[in-house]
DNA sequence: CGGCGTTATTGCGCCAGCGCAAATTTCCAA
DNA sequence: TTGGAAATTTGCGCTGGCGCAATAACGCCG
């Protein structure tokens, strides 16, 4: 079963490629279908696949020897992940799971080192997306060294908003299912905390919100709150 | 006057590549010193160079709008630095500044492009070496969430003292001027509490400190500081 | 050798946000 | 429809560590 080429053919990963080399390519590739809350891949187990995500969405987190879990990131369509070999990993260094109905293409990680060498701009676009990744996690370490709670947590909401708002009537609402607690763990506090901000937004306007499901009511003012210094209240 | 491959011959970077290919990528390079305390580029600035780090030390840093600083990590011997065009910025996203008198290779930008394609595996060392920087700036993600302050700056010591550390008869030094200022942005706290908690452990044994300059006397106890749980005092 | 700027120390008060705990709501499966 | 698990809300008390401010030590340079 081969896979469209229409499906991929924009995506950053595979710029700069001709439709007969990301035909090549695609023909290397499994697709997979993960149902909602199904484990992709699991921290520290062997890497022996890299992904690219079709559709749904996937959370990225790792888990401290403690137990206590940190979101790094969610994945949204079009996006590479458990690129681990690339980077010189034998072993993934975070645990994948998909949040929602999920489909995946993925590759054997030994294939990688010959697909680069075949295709050399694939090196370049994983290097980019690699980068613009490290720049998000320093702009992380930013906020949660210099910020306080609210403000990081207003910057969650509009980066999440950003990378998988939907367009409602009454707003922008994030597409796929996220607690207080995954939250919580995206901006280095507490669920408790973060339900008291959101609480706090509602009661103002801001947003809407339910179970596992946030909606940006006001996104300009949350914009303001999540920009504005300490300041200035 | 041309660089002497030895000096170079060893880095990550320039793994895999045979003798002569070395020596051409080597002819264009400028080597320069900057003295300490001196800026090698400037956050913003457009990126016109990328670097290799000779000799000394270089702090990169980030500064906020509000202009608080936060340390993004610190450059050893044999690293590359301000690598933003592979990354695809084409400004730096931080401040590189000589803590010591330093010694960079550096390349035009403009030059990066063509050299990826005559040398692959440039492209893939380069990779690995980002890889491995988004692995610390997620550690430093998860520390900053989950430990409290004395834990996450006995971790930045101990980072330091493996990066930079010069055994001595007492101990190991690190190898570079540093205040407590400068350990504050690493952690995400404040000089004034780094200075308690310095004290606090000079008091203990563990480290003997001065002015710019720290001594861990004790570096296993250190090391059980940092790992240990919270509730084991 | 003395003055000055930088860096480090330390005391004190305060508060953002954590930890605990209990109540409540929502969803799902049987 | 009902039972139960998961998610959320909210009150309360406490504390780690920040902010402020004053002092002290250090090193450099004239």
């Amino acid at each position: 079963m081969a896979i469209d080429r229409s499906l991929v053919a924009k995506m950053p990963l595979f710029a700069g490629l001709a439709p007969e080399q990301l035909d090549a390519i695609l023909s290397e590739a499994r697709s997979a279908r993960y149902a909602k809350n199904a484990a992709i891949f699991e921290q520290g187990e062997e890497a022996h696949s890299f992904f690219v995500l079709l559709h749904g969405h996937v959370r990225a987190s790792k888990t401290t020897p403690t137990g206590q879990q940190v979101v790094v990131r969610y994945v949204t369509p079009g996006e590479v992940f458990g690129v681990a070999m690339a980077i010189g990993l034998s072993t993934y260094p975070a645990t994948a799971t998909a949040v929602d109905d999920s489909v995946v293409l993925a590759w054997p990680s030994a294939s990688w080192p010959r697909l680069v060498a075949q295709y050399p701009s694939l090196a370049r676009s994983t290097l980019v997306t690699v980068g613009s990744r490290l720049q998000e996690s320093h702009t992380r370490v930013i906020e949660m060294s210099t910020q306080q709670v609210e403000r990081r947590v207003a910057h969650a909401l509009l980066r999440l908003a950003g990378q998988a708002g939907r367009k409602v009537e009454q707003g922008v609402e994030i597409d796929f299912p996220i607690s207080r607690q995954d939250i919580a763990e995206m901006t280095g506090t507490t669920l408790h905390t973060v339900s008291r901000t959101l609480s706090g937004w509602e009661q103002r306007g801001l947003i809407e919100s339910g179970r596992q499901r946030i909606l940006l009511c006001d996104p300009h003012k949350l914009f303001q709150l999540a920009e504005q210094a300490p300041g200035e209240a």
